[in-house]
DNA sequence: GTCTATAGTCGGATAGAC
DNA sequence: GTCTATCCGACTATAGAC
């Protein structure tokens, strides 16, 4: 609820109502409804990393940044599961909601966040340098946050994509169109990098 | 204040006192805050449409669709000119968070927007097909939106460029090293969809 | 630990003087 | 049209029975 009415939006009564627990359990667990938003951020982020664990570890493996070749495969896996995790299930699209919100207008639980997509960043853009030979450089940074960008776009701005392209809903059918597409952006970003 | 704290967020308190002026003018002038929230919305896309004018009677101008060079020159020169509205002035980023806000969580002022942003995309869309010698297909609309997204990310994920790039703001400098970067991008995206 | 009842505050909206 | 005063509902948080 957090994620989809912001902190003010939720109110601790509909959190209670819709949990089946009772409005005071929330004093009495968390201590207060802030402390309550930085307990569903702090699980959040346990829940993405577990299921992302196996992609970051592969970020950090030095076998991805034994070559070029291997840097790139790693770069598409990388993708694909963001884009997965993004758009995939109900569960995670409750989770893009509440990150976004905090990559929007952070609070006290974007640090918890950050900790996160900040690592995630710094080793992708370790990875695109290879992969292009280029060097690990501000212009390298900047474009490894427009292939993050072109991901998040379908869930931020989903509402005009779904008016646009008349779907019902971004399903599995849907999401393989959009890593299709996602994917072939990386291989030209990368391959014109590569050239230069 | 709608943009930065959202329609609960913002209270009318806040937006009475911002504005210089009395609580009960809200209501006297607009009937309510939902009122005015959508009043809101109207203002926005006017100084956006007004904004971005020349750029948008160019993606409709049939010399634009006349070749594909002159569709890709002007697919680069909406982009550069979305970047700077989405990221450039303070007024325009205030418009901004306020989009991004209606097309995360829409309300009714969401048709305000969509109006708008729906008609830029078709017609992006027509272009990058004339560009590439493709088709104005499912996979051609994604394309376009994965294009936006470039530049969406940096206002979305504003805390975490910031945090990792160690720059204080996105000023003129800053606007122009993700100007170009989008750049490539676009080049890179339409050569190799042009080859295949 | 869980619940009801309620305190205390702040929200949007209204009434009515000027 | 603008202002002050106020209503009333919803909010978070607390008290205290069980």
């Amino acid at each position: 609820m957090f994620g989809r009415l912001g902190f003010e939006g939720a109110s601790t009564r509909q959190i209670a109502k819709a949990a089946g627990a009772n409005l005071a359990a929330i004093v009495y667990h968390f201590g207060s409804k802030e402390e309550l938003h930085l307990a569903v951020a702090r699980h959040i982020l346990e829940r993405v990393q577990a299921r992302l664990g196996p992609v970051l570890a592969a970020l950090g493996d030095p076998a991805s940044a034994a070559s070029p070749e291997a840097a790139r495969a790693t770069l598409h896996r990388v993708l694909a599961t963001f884009a997965d995790v993004l758009l995939g299930t109900a569960e995670a699209e409750r989770w893009a909601r509440f990150i976004v919100r905090e990559q929007m207008q952070p609070t006290a639980a974007f640090d918890v966040v950050y900790a996160f997509m900040g690592s995630s960043h710094r080793l992708a853009t370790r990875l695109a340098a290879i992969a292009t030979g280029g060097a690990e450089d501000e212009a390298m940074q900047l474009r490894v946050f427009t292939l993050m960008g072109q991901i998040l776009v379908f869930r931020v701005a989903q509402a005009l994509v779904l008016r646009r392209s008349g779907w019902q809903r971004i399903g599995d059918r849907e999401r393989e169109r959009i890593k299709a597409v996602i994917a072939a952006n990386l291989d030209a970003v990368l391959d014109r990098e590569a050239q230069s």
